[in-house]
DNA sequence: CGAACATTTGACGGGCTTCAAAAGTCGTGG
DNA sequence: CCACGACTTTTGAAGCCCGTCAAATGTTCG
């Protein structure tokens, strides 16, 4: 066997450092500035539908997701759900917040079983003191944040049901699909409620939309959580992905 | 007459100063630091109609509007104009830009004679040496645009006609409105058609809608460019602005 | 295995879009 | 300053698509 050096396990390392490593925001790191990091972050678990917070409550925290998925939203008035981020293993959230006194302007909560990395106010200004080189990263983290609300905002004005359904479903196929052969293969952490409020719609037509998408044989569903995605040429052309 | 002055006349330097002292990003700064700004400042006039850019175009400059306004847009698929940003006298565009090599995204034009200031990428640069409390205006310029998408988010995707558009009224009540005794009387720079570009509408439902409005004595209509605003505090009932 | 919950499917109604035409507004040049 | 033409806005009528309500089917988890 292998296992002279358990005591010294490396996959305990590896896991240690796992959240700080894969966020954007300090994965450019070296060992020693990474451990600065890890000595000031909190963990957490979140069970399924637990709140990480709600509007209102005091922007304290900077969360790091490291297993599971998360929601943020706000109600319409007309009292429906209307999601602005869904975020996955190695998104972040909150950062922002921490350079103003101010709280919460929505809701988030745990999609899944989540785990979370946290880093309190005080010890992420204090870190931005040591590591100068993470304000830089928030900058550009910022640019990208705007870039992908402009889109959001380009799909979800659009009147066509099946142009939002195949934005959706590529942006989800990057982040979670898994290349099969010539297929991809997607397993949702979120309903298809979850994906209406997301996209503005109603349950009932997404999932119209989704057995149309299955009719063209662009998609097929297994069970309620899977999707595999036959011809992702035509899901571009649809979404007018070029 | 006044006029002894007039070699030195006040306004003059006023003027010099205009576009920088009324943008966020600089009307902190000392009569020092801005007279470093205003020395690599050019500027530019443009007609109602012209591009500032396109899509496409390296980003090079940061522009900020003097007088006039200027819509950013891009195109959905079904061809029509999707509008990003309307922006007036004070606001700013591009900066977010100029931290990274990149191109626009999308189309930028005038939407009446307008005057800008711009400020070369390498004198941006140079700035942000020179004058480093500009780079924390930045972040929370950011910020604040982070939380107007999200705003407009919630707004396009709500179903209801006339929420949309009492949240625009009001947005643009707050920008161009003059207070005339009870009323708010506005001035646009855009037509219906814009309106309805930024609102995700046709602009037959924003004329139906404007018209609904003036039936139930919210506001009137005086030619094609200006409203006065009657009840204030029923269309912000009706924008769920509290 | 069964109950609670999520998804699908169908039928209907309403509101926005589309197409079309009339009315109004604006700018230009005489 | 007025008149004309181009353009914008308003108004009307019809059609379509999504939302709503309801019921059936499927799925998940104790």
């Amino acid at each position: 066997m292998e296992n002279q050096t358990l005591h010294h396990d490396p996959c305990s390392i590896c896991k240690e450092t796992y959240c700080v490593s894969k966020i954007s925001l300090f994965s450019h790191l070296d060992r020693e500035d990474m451990t600065k990091v890890l000595k000031k972050i909190d963990r957490r678990k979140y069970k399924k539908g637990e709140f990480l917070f709600r509007p209102g409550e005091t922007a304290e925290r900077l969360w790091i997701v490291n297993e599971g998925s998360v929601k943020v939203f706000r109600y319409t008035i007309d009292g429906k759900e209307q999601i602005l981020y869904l975020l996955t293993e190695g998104d972040f959230l909150g950062d922002l917040n921490l350079f103003k006194e101010n709280r919460y302007e929505y809701y988030s909560s745990a999609l899944e079983n989540t785990r979370l990395c946290t880093l309190t106010r005080k010890n992420f200004q204090q870190l931005l003191l040591e590591v100068p080189t993470i304000n830089e990263k928030i900058l550009a983290y910022a640019y990208d944040r705007i870039s992908s609300l402009e889109k959001q905002i380009q799909t979800v004005t659009s009147k066509d049901v099946s142009f939002r359904l195949a934005n959706f479903l590529l942006h989800f196929s990057r982040h979670f699909g898994i290349k099969k052969g010539e297929e991809i293969e997607i397993t949702f952490p979120i309903s298809r409620e979850d994906i209406a409020n997301y996209l503005g719609l109603t349950r009932e037509t997404v999932s119209r939309q989704l057995s149309q998408f299955q009719g063209m044989n662009l998609i097929i569903m297994e069970g309620n959580k899977k999707v595999r995605i036959l011809d992702i040429e035509e899901l571009r052309h649809l979404a007018a992905d070029a």
